[in-house]
DNA sequence: ATGAAAGCGCTAACAG
DNA sequence: CTGTTAGCGCTTTCAT
């Protein structure tokens, strides 16, 4: 028989491994500086031949150390529920890792303003924190916290938008083409063919019009090769009254429309139109807010697609914790799932308790 | 300004308070007996009075105690590839929870043969584990081992079917009757009205056939008030060559049947049946098996629905984990979405990564 | 049945 | 820049 195994391998060992003691050990195991290239060569050698693997237990033990984290997200308004959803996610994220000294600060902004984005990105850049979640709204300003970021190591985490090459450690979002590719995987099972089908994206000022366009790229390439006739509309101006007109003129200029699949959140559709004009088509739309929630229970809306708000919350926390505590690298992407949603399921898509987390 | 205040309150605390030392408080928080009443008594009110939280980082510093776990559930074969799937689950939860002393060990069993289970269950009783995750399959020998782990408070957690009123900690699992009524809700907007539909179970021996009953009930409450003829059809042999010819039997003299919803897994009845008979129509069916995916995307299965087996892996044994580290007693009924998968959108339900770990 | 004391692996302060 | 060391709060062993 072989010789009694250590269990685990410790800072001592990789100490003793290196030739030096566990003091610059630690040093670089937290990016303390202070330690000479050539004993830090040693060290990380040493780490990398033992698969050292830190042992969080005694690391929060001694140290009672906290990690604070910047949220920088849009403000939810009346006009914008959306970003009340996230908060289900963070409070999820708080009763598991509080204990493991993860603290969140929120700094919202408004997502109409550039000037409130670029306070809210000042304070993130002034207050220290040990990692920032945000969305990255408007691009300069991003670009400018992550080049402060750069200089202290603070990992900065994108979340329901993504901005490639600014040095993020991960985003966290869906994929808007491939939702709008299923999307038109259950429109085409529930429209006959050669019918006629509406796209609609009823904008607000300053939306982010990305993940729309993504979406009617991703559902368009699903019917490229089916003979259905697609019908774009995307509203001028903001007042509603101009839009109901305007979205009533082609419904009844369409007599063959099967289904509508509104690109972004449905509800303002469905409350422009008359309940007659709809209860026979197949609507598809996206978001779990309420007033969407209410027309899919009446059948108004035939299903929702989701993009896990809560979950992109808390994976954001989570991605920054196994990288903050456990030092765990995540993917650079990390895609939620495009999940459809019914009357019935819904029920089980309104918490994060189930996943993860996961679940979350 | 007020003294100094003591961050926490410790054993020594409550030790000091009591008027003893750290040995008993120990036992008493622990039940490890051994201690007198006398003792006992005031040890527990300074518990009491003083506020004590245990600190799980001290505690498992010292320890480094295992929590071994045994896991009874059927073999994968190649009859049910199901049970093979919730091995991803297992591995996740591993890679997350090794460090916190979490072990598995599998207790497999042959769905079939209750001997079989009756050993795994001897087993599990015999082999002296801190906790035990099981698929409830006979009702007995469940009963059984729960009654035997009820006296060394050794949690038991269900997952895939439940048993109630045995005393088990949690169930993790799909609502079968949701599920089916969300299938339901599929078929409903994508058949004509007035159009037949086929409800199908094909049974192999011994297949746990209430998840199956319980999906059709929920998909025939769903088209109560719809004016689709429902048909149903069972197997009474196993022998293909017959269930083959009944099928066919059943969608030629059904001239308007518009879709098939299948209780289970969806593959043999594709199998069976020629493409051109299922094309036009809407199939559903359960599981993400690889037989099953690949009928997916070639567009003769509609629609799968994923029962989540990694996820229901992962959950448990995090289940346990909490309940038996941080103490934390889970809900009674734990259940995974229902998720609706088409070829597109499965790409992002086939690892654990996402969900909770959750995600997973 | 109880008390005393030696660590668990890591951090951080301090001495060299 | 590097080495040494005193705990963090709890578990566990060994005397008493």
């Amino acid at each position: 028989m072989g010789a009694p195994e250590k269990p685990t391998i410790g800072i001592k060992d990789i100490a003793r491994y290196a030739g030096v003691s566990t003091g610059p050990v630690d040093k670089i195991l937290n990016n303390r500086g202070g330690v000479s290239k050539a004993t830090e060569a040693k060290i990380l050698k040493a780490i990398e031949e033992l698969g050292y693997q830190p042992n969080i237990f005694a690391s929060r033990l001694k140290s009672a150390k906290e990690y604070r984290i910047a949220v920088l997200m849009p403000y939810a308004t009346n006009d914008i529920p959306y970003w009340g959803q996230h908060q289900h996610g963070f409070d999820a994220a708080m009763v598991e890792l509080r204990p493991y000294g993860i603290k969140l600060e929120m700094l919202p902004f408004s997502q109409n303003d550039v000037l409130s984005f670029k306070d809210a990105v000042s304070k993130a850049i002034l207050g220290n924190f040990q990692g920032i979640l945000m969305v990255p709204v408007f691009h300069d300003d991003t670009a400018r916290l992550l080049n402060a970021t750069a200089r202290n190591h603070v990992p900065v985490v994108f979340f329901d938008s993504n901005i490639s090459g600014l040095g993020q450690l991960s985003f966290i979002g869906q994929h808007s083409g491939d939702s709008g590719y299923t999307a038109a995987e259950i429109m085409g099972r529930c429209v006959p063919e050669r019918s006629e089908i509406l796209i609609a994206t009823i904008k607000k000022k300053d939306d982010n019009h990305l993940h729309f366009a993504n979406r009617e790229a991703g559902f368009r390439t699903y019917f490229e090769n089916k003979n259905n006739r697609l019908v774009t509309y995307e509203n001028e101006v903001a007042d509603e009254q101009t839009i109901a007109a305007e979205l009533l003129d082609i419904v009844r200029s369409t007599p063959s429309l099967s289904g509508i699949f509104v690109t972004n959140d449905i509800h303002k559709l469905v409350r422009l139109l008359p309940t007659s004009l709809l209860d026979k088509r197949c609507l598809i739309g996206y978001d779990l807010i309420d007033e969407n929630i209410d027309y899919l229970k009446k059948e108004h809306i035939s299903f929702l697609i989701s993009q896990q708000p809560q979950m992109q919350a808390y994976k954001g926390v989570k991605v920054l914790y196994e990288y903050l505590v456990l030092k765990k690298k995540p993917s650079a992407e990390i895609f939620v799932p495009i999940d459809i949603i019914t009357p019935t399921n819904i029920k089980y898509y309104n918490r994060i308790e189930l996943r993860d987390a996961v679940l979350f």
